[in-house]
DNA sequence: TGTTTCTACGAAAACGTTTCCGTAAAAAAA
DNA sequence: TTTTTTTACGGAAACGTTTTCGTAGAAACA
């Protein structure tokens, strides 16, 4: 089967490959005449351009990157959607990257996007506190850049956030006006300022109502965090545990599985979280829910803004978590 | 800041395109010392190749496409974790492009794909029974395709599949053990080859023991279908429910929870689920749980045996699911 | 010494587009 | 009628690579 680009149809009509390109890209230097059969012969031979002769000559790709720690994972998994809904819309092609939340992954993926394979990236850095110099590359080689729900604080960059604090803080106080005395925060990768602001909310909360501060760091492996939760249970008696993240409540619920304790009669429990089947769990878990497929086609806004030079007004855009109280935290 | 490209360190090094595009590719052809000194520039410049040049140049583009129904479902997740591990590995970049189980989109997508942007493409078919004619013209053009999961019966293609029949036998036959006499099976999209397959393996089973065919057909809309599951658990009295889609099972607990049914006393609930917190909720779901990230490896694995000419043995590979009892079904 | 074979490199074509520039013929203006 | 403008198109350069082909000079061989 013989290939089908522009010297094809140029040929099989008789024009110039010039006249076909513009009779296709609808220039209103051709006749209609001739756009009329162009158009015909294309639709005919199902011709499509290759993407990248176009992506060379116009120097743009009509491609943006995704780097993302993980994929399985409820709030990433909305965020695709987000970004996915927006950037199908304008016509635009999706390449996504996982790092595992491993900083050479990022580093290396960064290098691999620096020159011109895509218009522009979407990005929620792993490990942060490392190194960030291969961000600063990126942003000197001028490529649009967007971050989301983990941003890099050091750089001004656009970037959509969550009300991190301010969520804690509500949590907190939800959990302190249901009579919880000693509430545990549980929080992992303790260079991420994201971790560092919902830290600060339950702090805010917990020194505003004079309790004690307890918080718990984990650490990124499984079992050591299974570990470390069972002995701060167990030992330190808490009546309410806050977790950063989902897996850690996840984790508190085996916990409590294992050690015979009843949610919430003995701990209530809280968490960061998109699980979609919350409200099944044994018992319902009360959740912060962080609106993960706005933030991802808030984040593909803001960068189409960029991608098409437009000056961007709000350099940060916050998008409200919603505290949804379920019977994990009950008060009767 | 200028351009780092192949005429930069050419012109820098006072040699000309070829030698140095020879020299990066680390050509015979080449004497060592003018290696090393074109090595040391582009480290020192930080160049990277144009990868559209290249593309267009060696017509080929070291990327590939994953065109899937969602994402926000813990089992497609999965499977673009496996799809990235082997991609990764093999420096090869990933595409996605999500259908939202609409045909159109898919018919657009493979469009889009049809002339050179990648290398390959791997798949799973969204509303089947459609048309396949989108998919036809592609396997004419010739581009490497593996599809896996939801597969096009009409096709001959190299596929990776569940062993769903037997696997859904297995489960029907364990809720017989377990005393059940009228076992209802609830699925969706019904022109899908995959639920043909296990409700199959359920008749199968039922059949084999004389028991009475119960099976319940859903539409793709949740309020709809939520109806259905009430109606027919209300009505029918089945004392089991095996879904075939893990939503289904979702809604079955909801039913249950608002119906006041006890999981299960009253009814028993299996269901093909991926979800990571199955053992969480209330009561662990027993579940078939396909090895969604080994499916989605070995279709990448496959796709690139394709991509490399390579003759494939066995154009369909099938992955077991496993068959996780849990509380749901528990007999006692 | 003369001939052949390597070695190491350069010129240029090619990949498939888009677009700049140029120009006949037709149309409009003078 | 002559001049100018417009219309509709063709030729060729350009995007940044890779690779084919060609060739000086060095090395090997006779």
């Amino acid at each position: 089967m013989e290939k089908v680009d522009i010297k094809r149809l140029a040929r099989e009509l008789n024009l110039s490959i010039s006249t076909v390109s513009r009779a296709l890209r609808d220039s209103h230097e051709i006749s209609d005449s001739t756009k009329k059969k162009v158009f015909e012969l294309a639709r005919q031979l199902n011709y499509q351009p290759n993407p990248h002769a176009s992506s060379l000559r116009e120097q743009r790709t009509k491609t943006i990157a995704l780097i993302i720690p993980e994929v399985a994972n409820n709030f990433f998994s909305l965020v695709i959607d987000g970004i996915e809904s927006i950037a199908a819309e304008k016509g635009f092609h999706v390449l996504i990257y996982l790092t595992h939340e491993k900083t050479e992954k990022e580093v290396e993926f960064v290098r691999q996007l620096s020159n011109g394979r895509v218009d522009g990236i979407l990005m929620s850095v792993s490990g942060l506190g490392q190194s960030i110099t291969h961000l600063e590359d990126l942003m000197q080689k001028n490529i649009p850049l967007v971050f989301f729900d983990r941003t890099p604080d050091e750089l001004d960059v656009p970037k959509i956030i969550t009300d991190d604090r301010d969520s804690s803080f509500r949590a907190t106080e939800h959990l302190i006006q249901c009579g919880c005395k000693k509430i545990v925060h549980v929080s992992i990768l303790r260079q991420m300022s994201i971790s560092d602001k919902r830290k600060q909310g339950y702090l805010d909360a917990i020194n505003k109502h004079g309790l004690p501060e307890m918080v718990l760091d984990c650490s990124i492996d499984e079992e050591e965090t299974y570990q470390l939760i069972k002995t701060c249970i167990r030992e330190q008696k808490p009546d309410a545990l806050f977790a950063s993240l989902e897996r850690l409540a996840i984790a508190a619920y085996y916990v409590c599985g294992e050690l015979g304790l009843n949610i919430p009669g003995d701990l209530k429990v809280l968490s960061f979280s998109n699980l979609q089947t919350a409200s099944l769990l044994n018992p319902p878990l009360t959740t912060v829910t962080q609106s993960a497929f706005d933030m991802g086609a808030a984040a593909t806004k803001q960068l189409f803004r960029l991608i098409k030079g437009q000056e961007i007004d709000e350099r940060t855009i916050t998008i409200r978590a919603d505290l949804i109280r379920r019977k994990s935290t009950s008060c009767d």
